[in-house]
DNA sequence: AGTAATCGTGAAGGCCGTTCACGGAAGTTG
DNA sequence: CAACTTCCGTGAACGGCCTTCACGATTACT
């Protein structure tokens, strides 16, 4: 709703089509753009997105709806990225296996964090709703953890309790948002022992309580296979 | 630092005796404009504080460094009063008890938290750095959960290691941040169902394992006195 | 060819933070 | 009292932000 619709007008009449095949390709240059900003660190400003397309801000509104829906466009986008990238990291272990592949998601998802911090704000920060109205735009996903685990379901036990799940994932977040935000040590970070702590911990609720030695294998896996596509994260097993 | 030191002037001279004693105040009333905004949900902008205080945004600058200073400050004045608020709700169960001082605050933790929204953002929200840049002003205190650790030690069973005071708060700090920021179902925050069960981990952590009953009623006992002073908080024992 | 729709532009308004020269008020000093 | 110094708030101004608007040029359809 809140992107243009591409296949309607502003007013609602139907848009040619020879003209409307261009348009989807554009909000997606846009929200590239976008990205290639949060990447950067760069300021996300409707000016800075039109510069990097050669436009002017205002033009920006034939495909927007202003800065708000950019910050939600861009948080959908970082969203499905993660848990594409949570999807292979948990991959290679077998579905036999639900502790590895928590552990293995858990692991991806906290080096893609501490990799992509901008992003993670806008999608795991605060959202909008009684803040003090000074951010321009804030996740405005309803409920980004529940949606995480509806797509990432970490497994249980067996047939555990639902909100099993929810609570691992709210304890995971907890730790790499504490992390990303700067409100722990910074030598605590890059040691990754609160991160340890708690994988053990979460490891455990999985049901694979003393196989600390194999799941922190499993996480230096996944760190490996995270530098060889070019990303780096501090490694916790310093 | 940040402020302007109140002793002195701008230029290193000392201030006549007559005037300075005005001037602390006035920062006082700065932060105490400023606070008044965060309660109202209003944005926290100079003009917004100078208006309230009946002047205009450059006067602040006499007093104060510029907006990021004031988020320090504000910041700052919020830390202190939430480690008030946290030791206030523990000092009813003694020191024999840690296990019901820990929840007693954990509960107060997030009851004052989903009160204070504004403040819990700009407290405990993202810290500068790294960031989008579009922010105006975030948590600059380094390392805010150090800190609170520091000030509000939660007691493991005897000695237990440091860390573990750490990982428990790391843990309340994810369950409230995420209820905080929007990333939960409402439901599941009005319900208080997520907390509950990260408090009975919290509670086997400072050693009172099976002692459900009792921290639960500790918890309850809180949210009363909270709602006796004027706040509330929807009752997670709904 | 003529008409209609699309789309980018510059100008403008309103908000923000910040800097600056100025002038009034208050204090200190002779 | 008078003269001087210091403090301190102001309005103007600059640059940046989001957003709206009328306009003109380009494009597509008939």
């Amino acid at each position: 709703m809140n992107p243009v619709d591409p296949a309607r007008d502003r007013r609602g009449r139907a848009a040619p089509a020879g003209r409307a095949r261009g348009r989807p390709a554009t909000v997606e240059s846009i929200v590239g753009a976008g990205r290639a900003l949060l990447r950067q660190g760069r300021a996300v400003t409707l000016r800075a997105v039109a510069t990097e397309l050669g436009c002017t801000a205002p033009a920006l509104y034939r495909y927007i709806d202003g800065a708000a829906a950019l910050g939600e466009l861009l948080s959908e986008d970082v969203f499905v990225e993660v848990v594409g990238e949570l999807t292979a990291a948990g991959e290679p272990y077998g579905e036999d296996d639900p502790a590895a592949r928590l552990v293995a998601a858990a692991t991806a998802f906290r080096g893609w964090a501490l990799d992509n911090r901008a992003e993670f704000r806008l999608v795991f920060g605060a959202a909008r709703g009684g803040g003090s109205g000074a951010e321009p735009f804030a996740g405005p996903l309803g409920g980004v953890l529940t949606r995480l685990v509806r797509q990432w379901p970490p497994p249980g036990p067996e047939g555990a309790e639902p909100d099993g799940a929810l609570a691992a994932w709210a304890q995971l977040y907890g730790i790499v948002a504490l992390e990303v935000f700067g409100h722990v040590r910074p030598r605590l970070i890059r040691s990754g022992a609160l991160f340890r702590a708690v994988m053990r911990e979460v490891g455990a609720r999985a049901g694979a309580a003393g196989d600390g030695d194999r799941l922190a294998e499993v996480s230096r896996e996944v760190l490996a296979r995270r530098a060889l596509t070019g990303r780096a994260v501090p490694a916790p097993g310093g």
